[in-house]
DNA sequence: CCCTCCATCGCTATATTGTACCCTAGAAGC
DNA sequence: GCTTCTAGGGTACAATATAGCGATGGAGGG
């Protein structure tokens, strides 16, 4: 693992709540359950805005003195995934706290080498891009997966120009 | 597993056979050696346009009597990756030939839900809104993985489910 | 109120994918 | 001839993910 910067200075405990708040409610409204354990592994998920192995969660569960299994953190994660709460990061066999889980949707991330962010974007010319160059060759399109891995702008900043001076 | 259809009545021999030969004029160009071992990996992962397990490969390897091992096959593929001549689908952990090598390149891919098969593209108005997108958060853009998951034309049309406007 | 149904979760075992590390052979350079 | 480096054989293990079975407890019908 590369080197780790805070994202931002941001306040991120208000992060966290914002979205268990947000989860609750389009819980509620949908009838789907948002149980103790599927909210502690939300929480977990937002931790950060780096992308959380499935294994880091269950170490995590595990600290609160039960012993979790794998299959308990998968489910929990097949919840929220199925419920547009988290995206998983296919490149990183990871998962991340989706910001606007109102409207499900596919994920465009920028996931930064340096840090470790991933930063969420839904960018509607690339999605009509995307569209357009699926529809040319007769492809119905389903789940779009876009990360984009490189430098933040904090870590690309520091780096000044020469692209490996962030190397280790 | 779905059902699996071929992907188009194409001279799929030709198809590998013209992978073989732009990857020993493009390892020659460069210095690079493409070994027995190697040339037998690119070999399997063009058996189809249906991205292939590094598992898979191995199993292949092991067909001719000796047993290959894990890190036999995961130094080839890096290789084949290095050099452009393969490509990796992250949401399938698997490996599909690159058809246009000559210019290293993050590939866009098309991946049938029926079928298997893996199309690649090379869309600049994608590349271009991504860039666009990337740039105007100031985030400094490497390796771009951009996979479609849906329908290719063939099984869109032949599920009569509605096919919405067969482009063309 | 009781009872059935079924979604949820605990748990064991195992499958799948990927790496660390050590060693040998043979080519490349001097 | 000697050193050095790349390629690859092989074991062991790490990391990620799923199959399947049983227990529990709440929701809703009788």
């Amino acid at each position: 693992m590369p080197d780790r910067r805070p994202p931002d200075d941001h306040d991120h405990a208000s992060c966290i709540e914002d979205a268990l708040t947000e989860a609750e409610t389009i819980c509620a409204e949908r009838g789907a359950r948002l149980t103790d354990l599927r909210r502690r592994v939300l929480e977990l998920v937002w931790t950060s805005h780096e992308p959380v192995g499935a294994y880091d969660i269950l170490s995590s569960l595990g600290g609160d003195g039960r012993r979790a299994a794998p299959p308990t953190v998968y489910r929990a994660l097949e919840f929220l995934l199925e419920n547009g709460l988290i995206h998983r990061i296919e490149s990183l066999n990871a998962f991340v706290g989706c910001p606007s889980p109102k409207a499900p949707h596919s994920g465009q991330f920028l996931l930064c080498t340096a840090c470790g962010t991933a930063t969420e974007l839904t960018d509607g010319a690339i999605q009509s891009a995307v569209a357009q160059a699926a529809d040319r060759i007769g492809f119905r399109t389903g789940h779009v997966t876009l990360e984009i891995k490189g430098l933040c702008r904090h870590c690309a900043g520091g780096a000044a120009a020469a692209p490996r001076a962030h190397a280790h």
